[in-house]
DNA sequence: CATGAATGAGACTTCATTCAT
DNA sequence: GATGAATGAAGTCTCATTCAT
């Protein structure tokens, strides 16, 4: 937003580096060598910016995941109904991921076997936008939008888990066909399940409306 | 079961050794010192049965995989129904993964993650295991006991991110709860969105008879 | 002669320093560890200079044979005949063997046996070398300076093996006596059998002037 | 010649298997396995026979050695003359290479590199041929066939050396063309310079017999 | 602040040698 | 005597991190 100092834009620099690099080697087979000679800057400055490799690493979410959490807050505070919400943050979710493939990489390959991540402030982040999706799906139940029998927590990590797994072999396999053409697809599937039978309920919350665009005919194929 | 020979002995005390400190420590930063001491073995014997380390690794799924590949084809002879296969193949992985959380860590934490695993023949083999699961799907929809306007690759990706999902969170919060418990619930919510609505068309495949068993109310929460 | 830069001393210090450890211990037997030890530096430095062991040990001739390559032309154009210039090289590559007897065993005892160093550069001055001095013999035999009838390669492999022998022998067995004053002997029985019995024909080369030196009596025996 | 035991037979099997390995990839690079393989015995019978890696390439040249000093002092018995003898000496020498390229490759490129080697019984039969060489030099030079301020260190260096360089050459470049028929070429150059100029004094030495073979051609160039 | 040369710890891997079968 | 599985010492090379310039 604002004009960034110039120290902020070589910090910059190295993170956009590093994702790329990390993306691409896995954080292992990364050297700093390498992402000092991607980010143009010396090796030796790597380390006024960040106190190790690991640290490097650490830091690549953080900005991201601090913005798309104000982001997602901002279009969370414009949709009603729970059902409406979720399918917004999956689309969110997918769409980051869609827009930002080396980013996904990191996040999905890479620090997800990293166990020292999860004493991270962004690791915190994130887990804070699971609470949150867990929040929404409790406040449809506690409207009487969703079911009151279904289990918050595995909704979530259907919806969640659909998203890593969709993201993940999309990565792998090359990154063909469109992610976020399948929000509509996953949510029909989920929702079904989630959403009261009796649509009365519900229709006030714009839910019919979307449902009505149909079952979606995803292509891709393992 | 059978006897083995003493040398298939001493492989399998390595890869058992192998998988224990992989799935602690991650493929980088376990050492094959650390592996040969797990095992009781010297540093050298490993490359007596495995050509390097990442060999080792990749030899980690192949006698489960392919073990599990026959017990899953007797099982599933023994089924009626596209939706009673897929529960008994969701639950065949959840109780798979959480019997040996070490081979589940180093299976969707450290393998799955890795490129080069993708070239491997126990990759191959999981990958006809997701081949299987469209197939039922597909056979399903074929059948009328699935709506004809589902995706199957979403499906599948539905069942199987939240079992990875699921397994991932099962195995970073310290292994509390129970994963197989979780199996009804899962089904459950993503079923409702798979199944025609008509009732009358799939109830003879068994299928009311099983989602009378009910929703599951699973305690977990992150 | 020139300064050089702190990077090139450093090279060269490595440099001299696997000189004389692989002259003492032999390529295999000469450690890494040990040539950082006998240069001063840590073992990671090497590798800032060179790829790999192998690298170290080609690098040592491609300074000395380029200089001596040079050398020998400026000396060379000041000689005439082709007997007087055979003369010269052989002094030459004893003196030089003799000047510096680590470097001698490298390319006697060490570079000699490697498969390897023969798609080098240095081994391709080397051999430009050996060249040069059947040209030299050709052209001796072209203005009837020598006979008409000697084999130049043979008579070049005389040479250069007797050069070889008694260089490998002097330093196998301590490297007592002198090796140039082993010159004039071999060139005395060699020569012989290459010049032309008429004496006129080459006097004007100023042979003659030089044969009057008389015929060594050197006091080494295996 | 006579039947060998059985031990004896496998001995020599291994023996064989060692040249050709060793010739083919260097003492360092050979592996004990490989020599084994090669036998067709095992690892562990290799040290049956003898006590180490570098005991058996020091045990090659033990066979060859007594028997070609036999051999050539059968020879050298019937022949008159040192000039002559000189030339039976090349001549068996560049034959025994010739025949026996792996042998050629051992001694010259991987054995006499070899301190420890030097200590050797078998050196010491290498060195017996060469005082024999230097012996037959001196009684020509009593006996007035050759030069009387010859040096015989020189002159048995020239010999020795061409010979060297020559194996040395074909075994590198292939084994082209045929070493044997360099030895007249050879000697021409080198017996010019070495016998006494006054042919009355040789003459019943039959060298002049042999000399008018005349001056070979030799085609190789390097 | 920036650089990049220097460091050195540590990992994988090889292979001569041993020894129980 | 023969085997070959097991050993473990040792070596090359990499690379995160430091620090003098």
């Amino acid at each position: 937003m604002a004009s960034q100092s110039k120290t902020e834009a070589r910090r910059s620099k190295i993170l956009k580096a590093a994702q790329k690099v990390f993306a691409h080697k896995g954080f292992h087979d990364a050297t700093i060598a390498e992402i000092a000679r991607a980010a143009g800057v010396s090796e030796g400055s790597i380390y006024e910016y960040f106190s190790s490799k690991e640290g490097v690493l650490f830091a690549i979410p953080l900005e991201v995941t601090r913005e798309s959490h104000e982001l997602s807050q901002v279009h969370l505070s414009l949709i009603r109904g729970a059902a409406n919400r979720l399918r917004a943050l999956v689309y969110m979710y997918l769409s980051l991921y869609e827009s930002n493939p080396d980013y996904s990489s990191v996040i999905l390959l890479t620090l997800k076997q990293n166990q020292k991540f999860r004493e991270t402030e962004a690791y915190e982040m994130i887990r804070d936008g699971f609470r949150n999706i867990t929040a929404i799906i409790k406040s449809g139940m506690a409207n009487g939008e969703f079911r009151p029998d279904i289990n918050p927590y595995v909704v979530r990590s259907v919806l969640m888990g659909a998203v890593d797994h969709l993201t993940t072999n999309w990565l792998m396999d090359g990154r063909r066909g469109s992610l976020t053409e399948l929000v509509d697809p996953v949510l029909d599937v989920v929702m079904e399940g989630v959403l009261t039978k009796d649509p009365r309920s519900a229709s006030d919350l714009h839910w019919s409306a979307w449902q009505r665009t149909g079952r979606a005919s995803g292509p891709q194929e393992a």
